[in-house]
DNA sequence: ACAACTACCTTGCGTCACAAAGTAGCAATA
DNA sequence: TATTGCTACTTTGTGACGCAAGGTAGTTGT
């Protein structure tokens, strides 16, 4: 497994829910989206159970809907819940990556020898 | 789990490394720098599993040594590969963490609908 | 002798990212 | 009307991960 993958593990959640809170969008759109943001190579296979893990929170809901064009797509909006959980993970998110990134620059004196 | 386990998840290895690059240390102690870094709660189930995986990995050595009070110790240091290991999570970090970070606090436009 | 602390290791659980493969609708061209 | 290709969603299986819980020893202090 790619030292990417990893790093991805759990931010994912946090990325996909911020960018619908946005704006609703669609699952297979949302790959897209991700690379425009820098997040590349995140492919369906796992797009879609993350979409799945957030709707069995009960964090998003999702809405079929026809196409002007190809097959009917599934739209996808933040719930109460879902903003919530946002909240919580930009918290901690900004409590883990400041001292990581600082950590992995060196910046950190933890002497004590 | 909790929402910070999640986010944690890959990111460990590389502040364990991080450290173990900056200074000599053994497992049990690791946690008490891991906290003053500002990652709490990073327990002795979690870190022996992480030693035992970068040792497997071949990214550092462990060498037992006498401590003048109290049981032996195991000191980890940094190897050829660990070094080089650590690289690519700095690299990947860096491409991470900056646009997951716009993300969240909504500072990017991803619109074209 | 006994308790408390240090230090290390293992087991088991649930979760995660992801490749791979499958299903199906629609558009275009031949 | 076949057939090719794109869109769009879903499922299965794999290996890695964080971590609580429990266990084993050695050392120190009383």
């Amino acid at each position: 497994m790619s030292v990417r993958s990893e790093l991805l593990k759990g931010i994912l959640n946090g990325c996909v829910l911020a960018i619908i809170e946005k704006e609703t969008v669609y699952g297979y759109e949302l790959s897209a989206k991700l690379q425009k943001v820098g997040l590349d190579d995140v492919s369906e296979g796992t797009i879609y159970p993350v979409l799945l893990r957030l709707q069995k929170n009960n964090w998003i809901v999702g809405e079929m809907r026809a196409s002007e064009s190809g097959p009917r797509r599934k739209y996808y909006t933040l719930t109460a819940d879902g903003e919530e959980a946002l909240e919580l993970i930009r918290s901690e998110w900004g409590k883990l990556a400041v001292p990581v990134t600082a950590l992995l620059k060196g910046e950190v004196e933890h002497g004590d020898h």
